[in-house]
DNA sequence: ATTGGTCACTTGACAGCGTTAGGTGAACTC
DNA sequence: GAGTTCACCTAACGCTGTCAAGTGACCAAT
């Protein structure tokens, strides 16, 4: 093995060291946000988790919120790979709605994320690694429904009354949201029962698209 | 003047005093809680504005999650007294449209107590000075909206797919729950521009109202 | 007039939070 | 063997909500 070799290999390894301590915090962090919740879980507890003090965390990551932000993108990506799939489904109409109950389902499952994402006033000015403004995660996702309701709204299928697709759009993630974002604060509460949201988005995309629709079914 | 008199004069007097600065406790409150936020006040900060300790407010309420009750309790309480004048429209359908439109309005009059309210996982077995478990503010108004959405299925204005009374109250409260959230913790967001969220609510509830119905107008 | 009690309010502190300046020690280069 | 790098630690800062232990003005009763 040349010096320069050797150079190279220590070097790798010490880079995958390091990385290998960062993907650690990542799933310590992931596991307590999930469990503890976002706000009840400190940075002191991440680092006791994985053994290290809670300074060695900024060896990393900038702050708690770049930690939290890392972890979202990463699922945000699946939301975006999910809608991805979806937009391969030929009527817009179909698409739109399959998209809600992909984004019902992704928020279920994800309800840690979720919540930090789109349930508490972000700072959306990241900069990302390279230096450039970042696009926002959600954005993705909500490109694609901006183009499904456009799509539609250029095929004639909604009602000429229906002309904004940047308000359909904003009407349709705007109810699926909501009926998910009570679900978590208000699905502990005594006083109102809530149903399971799966079914009652289905139901209010059912019943929203056939409102929305010229010639319903 | 006779003593006893003199007694409940004085002793008046001081319940008075109490009850003042009590007021003074929660004005001040309000308005820090709708300039700087909710999570951003500080009890320090609440009590140099109205020149005392901080622990002096440990005097009149229970802890900080008390004092943001006891606010939001008398909005809400405006809320409800909203629906109950809008409780006399005839229509049951009318009924529906203006209630989510009052409701709309009312979260954007009061951002501040409606995050808390509705936008943050609350303690909801808050016990009430008499000591019964206190009723929900908000379960007023969504027993007036769930009595509305039941009074239309029963004249047999909706679609008789549509047979449950709680999925359709669930679907109308959080899609208008929807657009306003979303509003509040993204209409600072760069990468979306978001519509006015009354002109999106009423096109909303029209859209969803003409899906529901059984033959619409 | 003096004593004793009540109680709104203050003093001074505690534990916990996110975060940071400065140090340590192992691994590396030369 | 000397010097550099750097992942990580020690110790602390300022902040938060909250509390135990006072303090002092007012009141009632001797």
């Amino acid at each position: 093995m040349t010096t320069s070799a050797i150079r190279t290999a220590s070097l790798a390894r010490r880079e995958r060291q390091k990385a290998e301590t960062r993907q650690a915090i990542l799933d310590a962090a992931r596991e307590l946000f999930v469990t503890e919740g976002v706000e009840a879980t400190t940075m002191r507890a991440i680092a006791a988790k994985i053994g290290y003090t809670p300074t060695a965390i900024y060896h990393h990551f900038l702050d708690k919120e770049a930690l939290i932000t890392e972890l979202c993108l990463a699922d945000f990506s699946a939301l975006g790979q999910a809608m991805y799939n979806i937009g391969r489904i030929e009527d817009p109409v179909e698409r739109l709605l399959r998209m809600g109950m992909a984004y019902t389902e992704f928020a279920i499952e994800n309800p840690s994320q979720y919540r930090f994402m789109f349930m508490t006033p972000l700072n959306h000015e990241r900069i990302d690694p390279s230096g450039q403004l970042m696009k926002g995660p959600d954005e993705d996702a909500y490109q694609f429904l901006l183009q499904t309701v456009q799509e539609g709204i250029h095929r004639g299928v909604y009602r000429p009354e229906l002309t904004d697709p940047v308000e359909m759009a904003q009407m349709f993630w705007g109810s699926i949201h909501g009926v998910v974002a009570l679900w978590f604060t208000h699905a502990s509460d005594p006083h109102i029962t809530l149903n399971d949201p799966r079914q009652t988005v289905r139901t209010m995309c059912d019943t929203m698209i056939r409102g929305a629709l010229r010639n319903p079914a």
